[in-house]
RNA sequence: GCGGGCGUGGCGGAAUUGGCAGACGCACUGGAUUUAGGUUCCAGCGAUGUAAGUCGUGGGGGUUCAAAUCCCCCCGCCCGCACCA
């Protein structure tokens, strides 16, 4: 028995599609388009069976979608600059640019022997000042345009490495290389004005209905809008001098932000974060709590360390005059859970009815001070213990807002605030603005110049681009760009005195904020040609992870509409339709000493067991996300050597639910190769004679005949429908199931007569082309072998017959009293009456019956018959 | 801590969205072919039971003629949290 030749089916293949540039597109105004992108991946290395799943989905929506007809646009790039790169150059010692030029020409060629449909006359690597230099651009019109500015902010600072680190470089509080304790610092850095957009990126977010719903929610939340007031505590006692800021020009008081101003009347503190200024400045004649703020900022900057560390607070002697009685006071403290990032730096604490507060002023021996009353609770006898009262109630303990529900009550206590000009009602966001600075050297460098005279001065558009220097060392720890020799010492453009270069480059998600605009027309002088943008966007079908589910999409639907308000385009969302797609994941090994093993290092003893290099026993951890850490990862390389793309394509979309996580296994890939070779078998080694392409299926099939033709036109509903809704495992067993149906033609008695062989053509043509966008190889391999006319990737996609696609036999479930005693065969859309006394006449069923006549029978049609005894 | 998601045979999953639970595949078992291994073909494959049947979709409760699907409570696992991309 033959096997497929893939090594040679698959390269010839891909050189006719070449030769032909079968996949270079061109906008045609008027004929309808669909834009298909995969989120552009970062060039690390090699890629791994991990990395093409959603190209391999990319691919079959790409090539499907051209199939119906569509002029689609197909690209694919690089996201080039970024950290991994000056790792590679401070272990390796190799310079980024050659290191990612590297990783781009392998990753390159591995996409190529998949057989993608790219069109490469479009491929962009960000790191090109051909590319970067559009974003500068960009940069300097949001300067002008307001959307630009610079402030001071927090970052990691590893003070052995003398460089900001990156929240994942920060483990248990100290830096990933150096060891040393991480500190806070801050730096004035740039930031880019997201905030300017938060009710419309919000507001859009329900009419993106061709995005995943979590993807939405975890959009929302992020954007965390949140109703509250901000009310002003004065304070009382020794207050520095001079007094700090406080907003709205109330000297002395302290402002804060809260969702529950229903609950003033428990309050029992303020707190303070550790950032705030007035924090900073009794900071300046408090020894014990400049201390405990430093200890603060050794705590890094994500909120996932902040939130989960101990409360802990410093009482800094200080009181707060409480605003709806100004005898009662409360003490101040600095407090290390109050985030300076959100809402004014600063909160009261109500431990009655918020779990933080409650910890905090447990630990503190602060009073608890209940004011919502649980619904049915006795209100002298109600107490907090150790859980916070969080939800409806009553309000007592609580002077004019006695007796009203929580809702009712905020709305009270605002209005009262604000009678009293001690605070307003307010809505409050946890999205900040974007810091784009980054204190590295392969990135895209800021365009601006600071000038001792002049301040900060662009640098002029007939300067840019401002490109990166080659010559650099990762020698000395910091920024080679800072340390470089002459880089940065340029001539201010305005005053011509000497100045200095901003050695900050860009955050990496500036350029993946507008790749997809780039990719419309891109090879163009400017950013992008606007005729070539208003054909193609939006994207019809993003597909990427869902580790991009909030900031890579947010910032580009912020950047969309930025480039919009600059005149840049017409257009509010990049991204019409999203598919966020789960992850391929492997088995772990480990030796017996703890090491992680790879697969291929692994093997199985002829007694079941698995021995690693020195056969010693392996131990099997659980099944993980591929990643180069855990050495669980399967190189593409080997695979398709063993097997080739269309089988490694086909493995990526079988089984598991795209959405979901997959799991890759030896066997599963041997599966699917036994099961290609199956296929081609039918095609080049056929059991029965097949009539010439074109031969007509006669009319009056015999039911037999019938059965595989029905098979044939159902398959083919089936897979445009599970195609146009991404269940491409189920599109896979739809295919699995038209080809045992082929299988089984051969062997039966009427399988020779010429109206079989005709259906039976019909349905492996049909098989072929649906196949198609899966493994496009094996399935041209196939159109040719039966004689099809042309390329099967120039084919338009099959038409299901309505009337052969529809079933014309049902069975039917027969329930009695809600369990299956049976089931019936008969004609689709059988008369109800008829369907019920064939139920009722059923043996199993007048047997649970037993002579009775039925109470109810509930019939729903061609599905169900339900008989209540 | 906050937010999001997932849970169905030995395994991945399917179930027309409230209507025959386990499609399709992997693994496994028996048989045929083969010098052997692999391949290929045939049959079987949720648990329990001789059978009729009973039980069964993480656990518990509820709604319904009917629940994997809807509601309430609980358990477990995974992901994100702003300088990784």
């Amino acid at each position: 028995m033959s096997r497929y030749n893939f090594r040679e089916t698959e390269t010839k293949w891909q050189r006719v599609w070449r030769e032909r540039q079968l996949f270079a597109v061109a906008a045609e105004p008027g004929r309808p388009k669909y834009y298909v992108l995969e989120m552009f991946p970062y060039p690390s290395g090699k890629l791994h069976v991990g990395h093409v799943r959603n190209y391999t989905m990319g691919d079959l929506v790409a090539r499907y979608r051209r199939a119906r007809g569509f002029n689609v646009l197909h690209p694919m790039g690089w996201d080039a600059f970024g950290l991994p790169a000056e790792n590679a150059a401070i272990a390796e010692n190799v310079h980024p640019a050659i290191w990612t030029a590297q990783n781009i020409a392998t990753m390159r060629a591995q996409l190529e022997r998949m057989g993608f449909a790219y069109d490469w006359s479009r491929e962009i690597a960000t790191c090109h000042p051909e590319y970067y230099r559009h974003e500068q651009k960009m940069f300097l019109d949001f300067l002008v345009a307001g959307l630009a500015y610079r402030k001071e902010s927090w970052v990691n600072w590893d003070p052995v490495e003398n460089t900001v680190l990156a929240n994942e470089q920060v483990i248990d509080g100290r830096g990933w290389r150096s060891g040393a304790i991480v500190e806070r610092r801050l730096l004035s850095q740039w930031f880019l004005r997201i905030t300017a957009f938060t009710d419309e990126l919000l507001g859009a977010i329900s009419r993106l209905d061709r995005w995943p719903e979590r993807v939405r929610l975890m959009q929302e939340n992020w954007i965390g809008r949140s109703e509250g007031a901000r009310v002003f505590f004065d304070t009382a006692g020794p207050l520095p001098d001079p007094p700090p800021l406080a907003g709205e020009g109330r000297v002395g008081a302290i402002e804060v932000f809260t969702t529950r101003q229903d609950t003033l009347f428990g309050a029992s503190f303020v707190a303070l974060s550790p950032n705030h200024p007035l924090a900073q400045r009794l900071a300046e004649n408090d020894a014990g709590l400049a201390d405990f703020i430093a200890e603060c900022n050794r705590m890094g900057t994500s909120e996932a360390v902040i939130e989960t560390a101990e409360k802990r607070g410093y009482k800094t002697g200080l009181e707060a005059v409480h605003p709806f009685d100004p005898n009662r006071r409360v003490p101040v403290y600095v407090a290390n859970f109050v985030l300076m990032e959100y809402g004014t730096g600063a909160i009261f604490g109500c431990p009655a009815h918020d779990q933080r507060d409650l910890e905090f002023a447990r630990k503190y021996e602060l009073p608890v001070i209940p004011v919502v009353l649980p619904p049915g609770a006795d209100p002298a006898h109600f107490t907090i213990d150790e859980t916070a009262f969080v939800e409806d109630g009553t309000l007592f303990n609580s002077a004019f807002l006695d007796g009203l529900t929580v809702a009712e009550a905020k709305r009270a206590a605002g209005e009262r605030l604000e009678a009293l000009g001690r605070g307003e009602r307010t809505v409050a966001y946890r999205l900040r603005d974007w810091g784009v600075s980054r204190q590295r050297y392969w990135g895209c460098p800021i365009p601006v110049i600071h000038c001792p005279q002049c301040g900060i001065v662009p640098v002029p558009e007939s300067d840019l681009p401002v490109k990166l220097p080659e010559d650099i060392s990762f020698a000395v720890p910091g920024n080679p760009l800072a340390h470089h020799p002459t880089w940065k010492r340029v001539a201010c453009p305005l005053c011509h005195a000497p100045a200095e270069r901003e050695t900050d480059t860009f955050d990496t998600f500036f350029e993946s904020s507008w790749y997809f605009l780039r990719f419309c027309s891109a090879r163009d002088e400017r950013a992008f040609s606007r005729d070539a943008v208003d054909y193609w966007m939006p994207v019809d079908q993003y597909i990427g992870g869902v580790e991009h589910a909030v900031l890579h999409l947010l910032y580009s639907r912020f950047f969309t509409r930025a480039l919009k308000q600059c005149g840049y385009l017409d257009l509010d969302e990049p991204f019409a339709g999203l598919f966020t797609q789960g992850m391929v994941c492997h088995q772990t090994y480990r030796s017996e000493n703890g090491e992680w093993l790879f697969p291929e290092e692994v093997e199985r003893t002829d007694d079941g067991r698995l021995v690693g290099p020195d056969s010693r026993p392996v131990i099997v951890g659980r099944t993980e996300k591929m990643s180069k850490s855990k050495k669980n990862v399967v190189g593409l390389d080997a695979i398709v050597d063993t097997y080739g793309a269309d089988t490694a394509r086909f493995y990526l979309l079988s089984d598991s639910p795209p959405e979901r996580d997959l799991e890759w296994t030896e066997t599963g890939i041997e599966g699917i190769w036994r099961y290609v070779n199956r296929l081609w078998r039918m095609v080049s080694e056929p059991l029965l004679p097949l009539p010439p392409p074109g031969t007509a299926v006669p009319g009056g099939l015999p039911a037999e005949i019938a059965d595989l033709r029905r098979a044939t036109h159902r398959a083919i509903a089936a897979v445009s429908d599970d195609l146009d809704k991404f269940r491409f495992n189920r599109a896979v067993a739809r295919i699995r199931e038209l080809s045992n149906a082929i299988e089984e033609l051969p062997a039966q008695s009427f399988a020779a007569t010429p109206a079989a062989l005709a259906v039976l053509r019909e349905a492996l043509e049909t098989l072929t082309r649906l196949l198609g966008p899966m493994m496009p190889h094996l399935a041209e391999e196939m159109w040719q072998m039966l004689g099809g006319a042309g390329l099967l990737a120039e084919r338009p996609w099959p038409v299901a017959d309505p009337e052969w696609a529809r079933e014309e036999q049902v069975t039917i479930a027969v329930q009695v009293n809600g369990k299956l005693r049976g089931t019936l065969e008969c004609p689709r859309d059988t008369a109800s009456g008829a369907v019920e006394s064939a139920a009722l006449q059923l043996p199993q069923v007048s047997r649970w019956l037993d002579g009775r006549p039925p109470r109810k029978v509930i019939i729903v049609p061609n599905r169900i018959v339900s008989i209540v005894a």
